[in-house]
DNA sequence: CGCAGCCTATATGTCTGATTTAATAATCTC
DNA sequence: GAGATTATTAAATCAGACATATAGGCTGCG
């Protein structure tokens, strides 16, 4: 509380949305608990109703909340969370997730991107391939060291989950990526990747491109647990 | 448009989010196109401009739409759109779904729910088994053609997922319950349940039970192909 | 002729404060 | 004491004003 916000000046509502959503995420407001009244709320954070009003509404949509007249506005149990709301998963990042958290997302890596990955390499088209190597080339060039090279690892993924041709799974993977965003920050905090993803990125790429779907699935699956096991977290099955 | 809501007196702005993000699902606002101003729609729906705005919030939230200052409220690409949140999937299926749209579902189903079987016959416990086991009864007492039944069946589904102990598992599949719900409408629509599903669901126990990993997720993999082809929908691999 | 930088119009963003509604809690009746 | 009634409260809605950021046009220079 009490922290001056002195530039932003504007756009204010994303803000509050996210510091909100933050701080529920962190537990500081535990599932059950009612938070002040939004008149209370709004002074205490120096916006007015409406602005937090929204907010709220926002927090609402991604589960995070129940507001009901008379009752106020309570943090849902977590079983209510949209856990893979792409802002909920940037939240849940932002305070330091549980090595749970992580696990559990890295458990669900591992069971959807092989599928995807079968699946890509079933119906890619030329289009998709030759926008998977352009990537490939870029993250060979780079580095995953440098922005420009994690930009094209992301691409990467992405034009793969695209060819799946599965609107559900692009979109679940979508947020995933931005998860595998963040977490590559965390690797390169801990350590200096130790590891070359290179191999796996190209032996994923060929099997995709030769339209084997087996072999694709075993390509990502070595490729994720390589990203695990760069997340010193080594106690899965 | 035009339609006059009588009873429902309050709770607009739960209701003018779904209605625009129906409409926007159902495509009668195309991506990219751009909402009327905010003073313009609200108008229209006869709300003030603070519900309006509210909704916009919330579809804003699911990333149906994207606003900023001057530039106007405009319709996101598909890409964008949450769509295994749990209101979008809703407002999805209240549109009548295209063929894709339930293809992809089941496809993902048939990715998530094995995996995650597989994963609940290793980590549940006995308090697990006595739910599963009283739901599994309930279901075979009532029979699926009945509400209780139903419901039987989806505590049996969430129950499973509880038992993966993983939670962004969990969130996913809670997502997917509530479409399978209202699947299971159209399938009742459609025919009538020329299938018995309960020896599916009685093997899929049983491997849960017994701990078998590979058996379970065997069982599940069944499963939700019978449910899939309950749906009329036969042309995947 | 083309582009960089300023300018202005406009739609969203924000604010204030009053009013209505619904759900809970306290009260009252039988 | 059980059930119906009223009071209370916080959210929901409304109305109208002001602030701000930015798209798109304008200006002027190279």
């Amino acid at each position: 509380m009490s922290t001056r916000q002195e530039a932003p000046a504007l756009r204010i509502h994303g803000t509050i949305a996210r510091d909100l959503g933050i701080a529920i995420i962190a537990g500081t407001y535990a599932p059950g608990e009612l938070l002040p009244g939004d008149i209370a709320s709004a002074g205490q954070l120096k916006v007015s109703r409406t602005a937090y009003r929204e907010a709220v509404r926002i927090l609402a949509a991604k589960g995070l909340v129940e507001s009901r007249p008379k009752a106020g506005t309570r943090v849902s149990p977590m079983s209510r969370w949209h856990l893979l709301d792409p802002d909920v998963i940037a939240w849940s990042l932002q305070g330091q997730p549980g090595e749970d958290w992580i696990r559990d997302l890295f458990e669900l890596r591992l069971t959807v991107e092989p599928a995807a990955a079968e699946l890509a390499a079933r119906r890619r088209d030329a289009g998709d391939l030759v926008e998977m190597k352009a990537a490939l080339d870029a993250m060979a060039q780079h580095g995953l060291a440098v922005p420009e090279g994690q930009a094209a690892d992301q691409r990467f993924h992405h034009v793969l989950m695209r060819a799946t041709r599965n609107a559900h799974l692009i979109s679940l993977s979508s947020s995933i990526e931005a998860a595998v965003a963040w977490t590559t920050i965390f690797k390169q905090r801990n350590r200096a990747l130790p590891r070359d993803p290179m191999p796996d990125h190209v032996a994923l790429f060929d099997a995709v491109a030769a339209g084997k779907p087996a072999a694709a699935r075993k390509a990502m699956t070595v490729l994720v647990r390589g990203a695990l096991s760069d997340t010193e977290l080594s106690f899965l099955p």
